[in-house]
DNA sequence: GCCGTTTTCGGCCCGACTGTTTTCAGTCG
């Protein structure tokens, strides 16, 4: 079982005990678990397994939870969540997700109405049988009704690329809004976390009304969920939520800090502010009814003994304890790219020609390329044979001789098959400047074939890269089922690189497993994996994922010159 | 359920907003 299917489990354990009215905190006990679990680099079976293995070195894994795990990890099974599940319908923890219905009034519907799918909750609110109930009424009674109908979009999480298209747009129009001094995206968007499940915008303003009219009013806002003094909800077209909060000024570091989160980062703040006899509130930092911090974030950082952290890493996946030491690293910077060692041209399924593609890279800044068109394997996107693979370099030998500037290697992007074997020979592979390795098909097949197939990429000599290594899509489908310790251990032994591809669909490898691999000293290779001349504006989400696993320019290949990284592929050759 | 150089018990981050109340509980982030 992979990691994310047990933190899924302890996740249904929590959503089933709250329902039950648990205590909060022995839910939260649950939820940072399933975390835990979620976060692990390292496979928690493995864990387990291993003769020194014990679960409760890990944060939140106390007695109790570890003996769960085990069984878990055991027979499969967690008796306590087969009993709960007994008691709930999979409906009745789906009412959870309905906007407005929280643990207490999904108990109370289930006992005083006897409700027990989604289509009895909605019988019940269309007969008005809801609002007469004790702490509900008619507003309630509607929000239901509004919330079934959008509860497949409701927790709908988007990518990244959506998120920040759309909150960019929001905050350079509302910036505009006279007495708007400042104003920023923050939450997760500003976290650039891969998915976000609403956009948080901060706002220093005279006039609170006039922003909040402005983004009432604004065309991509579907409806206005919520409006107080300070805070406003909204519905975009497409149904994202969208909080925008105005702060007075003196407030907007500690604001920003609040509001970009993570949750679990900032508990631990606050707890240090605590430790430290203060109240660290979105407002400021105060001891005592005195106000001592806020207008920056580094001033929030400073009050609780800390640097200033970068927002890619607030986790608290140990960001904290290396700010303590003073020993964060120095994140890598868009700037810093040099390379793209990943794109299509006409060849196969790209949409422009070589020469197109080096001008287009070139006007970015780039200063090298590799030119990776598929292999035959990939028959959908005319992948290429020897012979045709060879015909394609030669043109890009032409079109070496045709613009200054910029260098351009011959590569190709060849499939790992379903057998283990690689879609061209060593023969023509021998001749590549470049060689990227990936898996395209059979994703499903059981993880030891995947293994094998990894492990023998990773082992020809000719292989440079490991491409979009678990080929997930978010939102898609999951990635293939890899052991990571063993392919980690292979790549550094056969100096293999590990690619993240920027596309924000893929991002893979993602923030854990990059920074697993940095743990190795693998050299990491951030790609574009462009098939259109455009395709190089998604570099920065790669760069973000690279900054949330805490690499800097040293950890990532293509930041080298041309001349370094050359060095670098050609101990290969 | 976890955790502990004040503690093995009693804490566990903190405030805004809504809808239902008539002073506040529940929900949300």
């Amino acid at each position: 079982m992979q990691n994310a299917a047990i933190a899924a489990l302890f996740d249904e354990l929590a959503d089933l005990l709250e329902l039950q009215g648990a205590n909060p905190f022995r839910v939260r006990a649950y939820r940072n678990a399933s975390r835990t679990i979620g976060d692990l680099s390292e496979s928690i079976v493995e864990l387990v397994n291993a003769p020194e293995g014990d679960l409760t070195q890990l944060a939140g894994i106390g007695k109790d939870l570890a003996a769960k795990i085990e069984t878990v990890v055991t027979t499969g099974k967690l008796p306590q969540l087969e009993e709960l599940r007994t008691q709930f319908s999979p409906d009745m923890v789906r009412m959870l997700r309905i906007p407005g219905l929280g643990p207490k009034k999904v108990a109370v519907l289930i006992d005083e109405l006897e409700l027990k799918t989604l289509a009895d909750l909605q019988a019940a609110a269309e007969q008005g049988r809801i609002a007469p109930l004790k702490g509900f009424g008619k507003k309630t009674e509607q929000t239901i009704l509004e919330g079934l109908k959008q509860i497949e979009q409701a927790g709908q999480r988007v990518l990244l690329s959506t998120a920040k298209a759309a909150a960019d747009r929001i905050v350079a129009d509302l910036a505009k809004v006279p007495g708007v001094s400042q104003i920023t995206a923050a939450g997760s968007c500003r976290r650039r976390k891969e998915t976000c499940g609403d956009l948080d915008i901060l706002a220093v303003a005279d006039d609170s009304a006039a922003i909040m009219d402005q983004l009432a009013a604004h065309p991509s806002v579907q409806k206005v969920v919520a409006r107080g003094e300070t805070k406003q909800t909204v519905i975009l077209a497409g149904g994202l939520q969208l909080d925008l909060r105005v702060v007075p000024s003196e407030s907007y570091g500690a604001a920003m800090q609040y509001f970009t989160g993570s949750k679990e980062h900032n508990i631990v703040i606050r707890r240090r502010a605590q430790e430290r006899g203060l109240k660290l509130n979105e407002y400021g930092v105060y001891r005592g009814e005195t106000y001592v911090a806020g207008q920056t974030e580094q001033d929030v950082y400073a009050a609780v003994d800390l640097p200033w952290i970068p927002p890619e890493l607030r986790e608290n996946r140990g960001e904290i304890e290396l700010a303590e030491k003073h020993q964060l690293p120095t994140l890598i910077e868009l700037d810093d790219i040099q390379g793209d060692l990943h794109m299509h041209t006409t060849a196969t399924d790209g949409t422009a020609s070589i020469l197109e593609m080096a001008e287009a890279a070139k006007a970015r800044g780039l200063k090298y390329i590799a030119i990776t068109d598929h292999s035959k394997r990939v028959s959908m996107a005319h992948g290429l044979d020897a012979e045709r693979l060879r015909a394609h370099w030669k043109e890009i030998d032409k079109v070496r001789g045709q613009i200054q500037g910029i260098e351009i290697l011959c590569g190709i992007e060849c499939d790992i098959l379903e057998d283990a074997t690689m879609d061209l020979d060593d023969e023509v592979l021998s001749e590549a400047d470049w060689v990227i390795a990936v898996l395209h098909y059979g994703l499903k097949q059981p993880r030891e074939q995947i293994q094998k197939r990894l492990l023998n990429a990773i082992r020809n000599p000719h292989v440079d890269v490991i491409g979009h290594p678990t080929g997930r899509m978010i939102g898609h489908r999951p990635g293939a089922d890899i052991h990571f310790p063993e392919i980690f251990k292979a790549a550094a032994e056969h100096g293999v690189m590990l690619e993240i591809n920027a596309n924000p669909v893929r991002l893979d490898l993602d923030d854990i497993h990059a920074a697993a691999a940095k743990d190795h000293v693998i050299p990491i290779v951030i790609n574009t994996d462009s098939h259109a001349t455009n395709g190089f504006e998604i570099l920065e989400f790669g760069v973000y994922q690279a900054r949330r696993a805490g690499l800097t320019k040293a950890d990532v290949a293509n930041t080298k010159s041309f001349a370094e990284f050359q060095k670098l592929i050609d101990r290969k050759r």
